[in-house]
DNA sequence: CAACAATTGTTAATCGTTTTCAATGGGCAA
DNA sequence: TTGCCCATTGAAAACGATTAACAATTGTTG
């Protein structure tokens, strides 16, 4: 029923492995033959069994992009860098989500252990860090936007903890010092770095930490709105509220223009990530922008170089991030 | 270097074959057998390579779902859904981007062709209707959230026509003759239809279609801020705008809100899709919603019947979609 | 205890490619 | 004419799994 290379082969009136080497521009070949093939192939409408070929070869030319859930809007550019640096190479990115759970998300990582990608790129790891870097040392598996605890695995991401270190000290430099976090219950490494950075900022200016001004939630924006309630009936206020992440802050300063409190004035925002609606929402939102694009490239052409290498590089590359100012810190 | 199903065999001091049926669940295996593959499999760190299993069953168990970019947040519905049916049935989803463009979703599709993956599901087709409905002829593919002009393709879908006489109609019934409409250039089936579901609702409403009042542009916000400024500078102005996307609508009521139109007042704004920012906008906007989950999950359910059968259906199935009111049509 | 049935194990073919290695034939120099 | 080299070509052996067909072992029963 299905054609494969034997067919045509025959139609062509060559062997099949003539057929392969036309198919796949060996130079020993006449232009006869090329010409037979060719038509041959036409004829029947032939695509070659990638199951045969990738058995045949041990290789997929295939790369497994793994992510929570494809709602992080920012995870568009990382992928467009991934795939600019895959394709380059002649490789194919698929996407696949774990829908944030660590058993599905092993799941996803059989595929590498069974051979139907040659190598993943984790987004936002669930799996404990042990299990993570002892599957690196067999696979060829990266981590992006993320960071184990342990530094045995390549890893490309920014230094979240500067990064929440810069964006506080900014809020600080604007002369506040009751400064709210909202951060997430899932202590992801970024999250806990951003957290760090935080309370480092602090520290360095002489202000004391109050965990009364920590608000923990979800990724969501419901989060920033309940965190921004709780926060702002305490007796001592915050005049500034670091989030780590956009839609987090946005979800808060929905709280704070629903209850009359000017923000970049009364209340400053910052948020995390530099998402499209940050800079529609009224008032614009000031954040941390990552350089995700590159990101995703380098991540790509880091793995690829590994794949072809049996010495692995298992550095950890901090690309710079940079603070978005916009009217929500007043500028 | 690899492990095998041999090595496992040799371990376990059995055949290749006994190792199989363990794996597979047979039941004509000894528990003794079971025992000593499993303990084998457990020590090598065994995991099949399914380059070998596919190529000889004929089949990857994997379906690709095929989008634009995963920008449109909507998307993360509709393959949660897509994801709970193909796991149902023991399938997994694995998601490429064409990043809109024909020829490298026609490279996706290669992956369908070359039996890389078992079935397609297409989201945001840029091919032509005749290609693509050709190639459902030879494999298993269907869309989903769009349609094609030639109706012999499984297709899963909202009835956009009707939503966008719906839309229009609201709008109309809150007393509004000078209707904008913001679409997009590309002129894919979704968008033609809520256009014209648009103007079917001007008609019966006996108002005359005034082509002045329709904006084309991109997908983005942008394309609404622009869409907004150009339309609110004619002589005639608009007194409501409904957009083919939510996305265009915040960008719209941005313009408004920064240039003091009272928004559900002066001007009625009316999207669709219901993303989460829209909610989340002030003021929020109304807006039309698919069901996004269910057309995932129908898309899915339908393509894996037509999988197993050799008489595939290939209906077109239009799930209801339903409207939300809020403040930017002064609900 | 023989005969047969039921259970378990083995061999080898198969899926569709790529690739090694050997064979073929033509052209050219001696 | 003969021999040699080169460019093409084809036959067959992988790649790693599944599985049908068959073989061997064990258990049961008259």
């Amino acid at each position: 029923m299905n054609i494969t290379i034997k067919d045509v082969a025959r139609a062509a009136n060559v062997s099949v492995a003539t057929v392969s080497r036309v198919l796949n521009n060996k130079n020993n070949v006449s232009e006869d033959a090329i010409q037979a093939v060719n038509r041959a192939v036409e004829e029947l409408g032939y695509s070659p069994n990638f199951l045969g070929r990738d058995l045949r070869k041990s290789e997929t030319k295939r790369i497994l992009a793994i992510i929570g859930s494809t709602e992080q809007s920012f995870y568009n550019d990382v992928l467009r860098g991934m795939q600019d640096a895959a394709y380059a190479e002649g490789y194919d990115v698929l996407i696949a989500t774990t829908r944030n759970d660590a058993e599905h998300e092993m799941h996803l990582l059989g595929m590498l252990f069974s051979r139907a990608v040659d190598g993943a790129v984790l987004m936002a790891p669930r799996l404990d860090s042990k299990t993570i870097s002892d599957l690196s040392k067999r696979y060829k598996l990266a981590i992006c936007l993320e960071r184990l605890n342990i530094d045995d695995i390549l890893c490309v991401t920014i230094d979240n903890e500067r990064a929440g270190f810069d964006a506080t000290s900014y809020l600080i430099g604007k002369g506040r010092r009751r400064i709210g976090l909202i951060t997430t219950e899932i202590r992801s490494q970024s999250s806990v770095d951003r957290e760090n950075g935080y309370k480092r900022a602090l520290k360095e200016a002489g202000i004391p930490f109050d965990e009364k001004l920590v608000y923990y939630g979800d990724y969501d924006a419901d989060t920033g709105t309940k965190g921004c309630e709780e926060l702002m009936s305490l007796d001592n206020k915050p005049d500034a509220i670091f989030s780590i992440s956009d839609t987090i802050s946005i979800g808060a300063m929905t709280y704070a223009v629903q209850h009359g409190i000017t923000v970049g004035k009364d209340l400053l925002f910052f948020g995390f990530d530099n998402i499209a609606y940050s800079h529609m929402f009224i008032p614009k939102l000031s954040t941390v922008e990552q350089p995700c694009y590159l990101l995703g490239k380098t991540v790509i052409e880091k793995l690829i170089v590994n794949m072809k290498s049996d010495t692995p590089d298992k550095s950890t590359y901090k690309l710079p991030h940079s603070l978005i100012l916009r009217e929500s810190t007043g500028d």
